[in-house]
DNA sequence: GTCTATAGTTAGATAGAC
DNA sequence: GTCTATCTAACTATAGAC
């Protein structure tokens, strides 16, 4: 009657480390198709809205079966939000190899805001914000500390950069980068995929920016 | 037993015109008790957990007696929406004249954004973002329409700075604001109050990322 | 593992007394 | 105008059959 709860307890992202696993159960596989199919849901509708009854419907599950798998709604959340910010974490960090060794730190800062701002819209990113603060306390800390580690990667490219004198003087480089994310994350608010830019372009624009600035020098 | 919802009907920002008129009810003063109430249940815990009890109870009322204010749980929500977004228009256009008739479009916008994060960050409004979207759709256009006209205002001043030459050919202005101004709607979810930066320094460093760029030319 | 059935809560909303 | 009392409808979560 107890499920397999207590055996992934405390671990993170927890269907990255199944895949390097060869013992891939069936209780493995609905657990990862009840995140995914949560995930749909939570996009389309909000975090707050979606009940376990949908998310059940749409995995052909009733909705006590889920108990099975989680211990709460919460942790579906929770799941929800750990396979985001992972998947997140691979496209960026792919992104930043892939630009190359030669390439210098803005390059690559460049290139994980690309990937950042397509997974951030793509995937609904707001959506999550919306879901923090109502986790207990024990899952949004959790959370948190992943979001720093993601953070990290960019203040990190931000840094690089700055020792190589790449940077102008007096910045605060962890508000630059939250500046930089902020309007990024605020895209998925008001991107229309009908309209004339693509997101590269949005993230262009902000590139311009951060590189030229908006006005003219006096 | 039919409350006054009728007499402001399509009217918006009642508590702004009341203020012009004569007659002020009782009505109109538990109603506005009641918004405000609501709009600090709201920047606490966000808008999607506040119920009618809670915000009764912190009006010290009784559930029940809402429903003569207001028609539904949706309409006291609006309100909130309502009222955040007239105060805040109401302290931007207000920053905006103290610039003075001399200043220059950029220094009106730099003002405009100091007034903008000011707003948005001490009343959290980022707690309405996570309200717009279960809005049923004919109050949601009403939100939108007047998020609208907020926006223009500073469309308009970076659209009279570029008339005047003062901006770097080539931008999309609707997306440099959109830009802008995410970077600042995102700050109330990681600014400190307790730290060394205030606001204001906030702002200003946004306009001289706006200004400068952070990038040091090749 | 998934089901049915249901306990236990809580929410928004209404009716009628005062 | 505000109250009490209550309806109805949802939800999370649990128990036990299969």
């Amino acid at each position: 009657m107890v499920g397999p709860h207590g055996t992934y307890c405390g671990q993170v992202m927890q269907q990255f480390a199944k895949t390097t696993k060869n013992a891939v159960s069936k209780a493995d596989k609905t657990k990862a198709r009840l995140i995914n199919v949560a995930k749909r849901l939570v996009q389309e509708h909000g975090s707050d809205v979606v009940t376990l009854r949908d998310i059940a419907a749409a995995a052909k599950m009733k909705a006590g079966s889920i108990y099975y798998h989680f211990e709460s709604r919460d942790e579906i959340i929770r799941a929800v939000l750990a396979d985001g910010i992972g998947r997140a974490t691979v496209a960026v960090t792919a992104a930043i190899t892939a630009a190359g060794p030669q390439s210098t730190p803005i390059e690559r800062f460049h290139a994980a805001l690309r990937a950042h701002l397509k997974y951030t819209v793509e995937e609904h990113f707001s959506a999550r914000l919306k879901a923090i603060r109502r986790l207990p306390k024990r899952l949004r800390d959790q959370h948190m500390s992943q979001e720093r580690e993601y953070a990290a990667i960019f203040t990190g490219l931000l840094r690089e950069a700055q020792k190589q004198g790449a940077l102008r003087p007096g910045y605060n480089l962890s508000v630059v980068r939250m500046l930089a994310m902020g309007a990024l994350t605020w895209v998925a608010e008001w991107y229309d995929p009908q309209g004339p830019m693509s997101l590269d372009d949005v993230a262009d624009e902000l590139m311009r920016i951060l590189r030229d600035g908006v006005i003219k020098p006096a």
